[in-house]
DNA sequence: TCGTTTAGAGAGCACCGCTCTCGGTAGCGC
DNA sequence: GCGCTACCGAGAGCGGTGCTCTCTAAACGA
């Protein structure tokens, strides 16, 4: 998929198309303009249920209530109710890459640190202000449900956020070596990401990243779905602390 | 809550006895003995239909034609679709409980990686064999769900395997030692886990053990809601590794 | 201007969780 | 052994859900 292609992907979810039903192209005359619109404020009344009794409590009968429509009528601009929450994780996966690229953007190229700790730093803000959101993306997945090739995007330029750590640690000599080598079997499981990671990163930096990727989200999950309810009880100091130990496996 | 507590407790499930509407005490009369059979088989029922469907799928009212009855009879056993779903929970997490304490037992004491290996390995199999199961438990929360104290057993329960180990390492003086320190806010925000681990044990193993218990579940989470697509492609290799990484992190 | 496409309304289907009432019965204390 | 009572299952019903189908009206392109 082209990064041109992907960009107007990008500008069609942004200006409230949607993907699934309705042309990628920008509205042409009056009636696509108000489709665009209505799309967009279905998918903005979504978005608050979703945020305040997450996704189990996102109903379309009461979304279409709430824009004094008739149920039925929502069905001309999502196809289901899958389609409708479809959108809300693609979107919030656009929002853990945005994030999480504006954190590593703010600091100096060469604090390798810095940038690994801003970006898990800012992904959990994310998360603690928006846990229905997180839950849509990292939390039980729909039985039967198959990410859509649009989460593709955000997901990837996530990815590069922390593969770009990687590349410049090893441009600058910074790459942590375990004492653990990095068996045949191990470089051959990881072959999907390793096809998209620069050929010139090594084996164990790719199974590092992934590594500190997992811990991530697991520590974020760990915390916001409850699971550290009498063991940590300062969330904020220990994940600093985590996040510092599981650094120190991937950088010098 | 004593052990002596505890094991009743244990037992009463293990009957089928519901604890949140019929007494703890073993069935003392005919009545209360049908009552716990027939609380058996709701949950039998229940469970197959989580297996199936996952937890959004699972019905009261299915529950109750698959055993011939009428839904609304169901509301004598359990108060609600949440409390039937809430038993299932708690046996989730004592089948996690079990499965790691039988492989940690299937070990020999002091080979402390070979346990830590051997559990990890069990969990993801018995998530990987039971995957709506462990979504209950490690799946997105229901809003406004606290998990009730039924659940504490359990949890302790498998925590103490993954604290035994860390009590054998510090034995055998086979504790790793990071260049990073354990600062005071760090362990202060421990406490209430350091309040349930051996006094002996130090602060540093016990942060470790938490960012081992995180990482054991981020990974498998990972991997069972579909994170790792594109990513790896051989989960039981990769996993290996990481959680052999992880463990040189903890053990020496 | 005329045919076509599109949007919204409304009724309705099959399901859901949950409540309440009512009649029958099984187990209990006496 | 008998009567009382606690309990249990059935049934009807309420308000809600996702989703479908049909009908009318309006906006559009030619």
């Amino acid at each position: 998929m082209s990064r041109a292609v992907l960009s107007v992907l990008v500008t069609a979810l942004e200006m409230g198309h949607s993907v699934f039903m309705s042309s990628i192209s920008a509205p042409r005359n009056a009636r696509e303009r108000v489709r665009a619109q209505l799309t967009g404020e279905i998918l903005a009344v979504a978005r608050r249920q979703v945020a305040e009794g997450g996704a189990v409590n996102l109903s379309l009968r009461a979304v279409a209530r709430d824009l004094g429509m008739v149920s039925s009528a929502l069905y001309r601009y999502f196809a289901s109710r899958d389609d409708l929450l479809t959108a809300l994780i693609v979107d919030a996966y656009g929002a853990v890459a945005d994030v999480g690229e504006a954190a590593d953007r703010s600091c100096k190229r060469t604090d390798l640190l810095g940038r690994w700790l801003a970006v898990c730093k800012a992904v959990r803000t994310w998360a603690l202000a928006n846990p229905h959101e997180y839950a849509l993306i990292y939390g039980t997945p729909v039985p039967g449900y198959v990410a859509p090739e649009t989460t593709i995007e955000p997901v990837v330029r996530f990815s590069a956020v922390l593969l770009g750590i990687l590349v410049d640690a090893r441009a600058d000599g910074r790459l942590a070596e375990s004492a653990l080598p990095v068996s045949r079997g191990v470089v051959r499981s990881i072959r999907p990401l390793r096809a998209q990671a620069p050929s010139d990163l090594p084996d164990e930096a790719v199974v590092n990243g992934v590594i500190g990727w997992t811990h991530l989200f697991g520590a974020i999950s760990s915390e916001l779905f409850g699971h550290r309810h009498n063991v940590v009880d300062n969330h904020e100091v220990f994940f600093d602390c985590e996040m510092r130990r599981i650094a120190a496996l991937i950088l010098l």
